[in-house]
DNA sequence: ATGTCTTTGTGAACGCGTGCACAAAGATGG
DNA sequence: CCATCTTTGTGCACGCGTTCACAAAGACAT
């Protein structure tokens, strides 16, 4: 997954728990395409495969909704496609704008998945004056010094931040002052915003350096339980305080020093991002 | 977040929480930013701030990974990007292949973020015939049928799919079968995958449905307290069992009946994705 | 109408993650 | 060497989320 919250922590959203709220998207995903299929109803057990749960999760999910199934039959597919697109808000149409239209950005307001769900790209907004006017995905790009009118003549309220890290922070400054309340953000960074404000954050370095995790677990116990070998046990913690001038108890640390490489023989690689 | 983990669940990865593990990425570009700036120390309160978590689970994460700080100081930060680095598994190289070069696969091949961190993009994969040899982000474009064969040459282990949702199952079939055990999905389908091979999904639709749902509630409960207005509350849940051909008892779904919209009087919008 | 069979809805137990609060460790100054 | 002050590391309690397991509800056959 990738994501991480910058919710309310405390504030149960109506009684619906957090983490079933973001099961409910994959649970409409299912019944769309059963839908599709002109399937009239399905049990927990068939929509919870579907969907990639289990079965008991599916149905408390659902009993937070309310008393949608037919016991000894179980959901009525249409039904329950109005009843959780109604409990997300997708019977509305919501505006979304998109800033910083790079690679990223270009390939957001292309993507299907937007617009067919409620939401429609209202404007993409970039720096760079050389940008403005040209059409993306067929919609002009207008400059950011327009921001603001656009948000308030649109009455958007979610924002996508696909700039670069340095400039996340102040966009969303922005957006947040012309009226944004909920914020997705693309750029490796942290944002804070006021209270009132959500944002959801999907980092891509982040779910790869969490698969490498994973990975790397995999090949050391797979290399016989005890794979302490290539310099898997870290040196004493000796007292670092500021170890940096080549001091005496300074660990290999990556730059500074040579010995130290993975199996493969690369360099540490630690970079901005 | 933007994540949904079909991992071993109950595995604890050699101690260290997934919760935490999920962290430490996060950790470490805030030490990386200190690091560029010459900063030799931090404390958990600074660095706790700068990564947007509270410190006294950053305190505990670090735990988890051993006593690296000094009492009285913080941290050192280049030690603790050392052992981050290597717990995450990021000193070695991680040669990764994007299938799918679309909007979204060029900008992925092209995004800063990967390379960064020790994960380079060994080749870039595409079923359409047209795309093969056309370079993306510098590196050619190469046809499916390749597929397995660039896996075993490189020794990828991380395979990235970005391709549409109806060819995701199928890549991620090929893939596993060439030796891929950690795949980052961006189709929007639920991928099986047999045990062993770790997945993430990043799913960009989900998100922003999950912020609609904030957004509604927020936008409903400043509207007076007792906001059971516009449709709000549910036709009562008579016996559903079939009520397709305009039964009776038929709630209100969408596509078939009239009557119930939202305030803003729009279809209910349901449609693939 | 009655019985059987299927499937939902949920009470209860469990486990993980979070946050508090404090003791221990060590640095720093006298 | 001792006292003070800062900051880590963690024991503990609490709450959320997950899962089990089963009673209740209803469909369906007879």
């Amino acid at each position: 997954m990738a994501t991480g919250r910058t919710h309310r922590p405390a504030t149960r959203s109506r009684g619906i728990p957090e983490a079933t709220v973001a099961r409910l998207p994959l649970y409409l995903r299912a019944l769309t395409a059963l839908s599709e299929r002109s399937v009239p109803t399905v049990s927990s057990e068939e929509l919870a495969t579907a969907a990639g749960v289990n079965s008991a999760k599916l149905r408390k999910d659902f009993s937070y909704l309310g008393s949608y199934g037919t016991r000894g039959v179980g959901y009525d597919v249409e039904y329950l496609v109005y009843q959780i697109s109604r409990e997300l808000g997708l019977t509305q149409d919501w505006p979304v704008v998109i800033v910083g239209i790079g690679n990223l950005g270009a390939a957001l307001a292309n993507y299907g998945g937007f617009a067919s769900r409620g939401f429609r790209v209202a404007a993409l907004i970039d720096a760079d004056p050389a940008m403005a006017g040209k059409p993306v995905a067929g919609i002009p790009v207008q400059h950011t010094d327009e921001l603001e009118k656009i948000i308030t003549d649109n009455g958007v309220s979610i924002g996508v931040i696909a700039t670069p890290a340095g400039a996340a922070q102040q966009v969303c400054d922005r957006l947040v002052a012309a009226g944004i309340t909920s914020i997705l953000n693309f750029a490796p960074t942290v944002l804070s915003v006021p209270d009132g404000v959500d944002v959801r954050k999907v980092d891509l370095s982040i779910e790869l350096q969490i698969l490498a995790f994973h990975e790397q677990r995999k090949a050391g116990e797979e290399a016989s339980a005890p794979e302490e070998a290539a310099g898997a046990v870290p040196p004493p913690p000796v007292a670092p305080h500021r170890a940096r001038p080549g001091a005496p108890g300074a660990p290999g640390a990556p730059g500074a020093d040579s010995g130290r490489q993975g199996p493969d023989g690369d360099v540490p690689a630690v970079m901005p991002a």
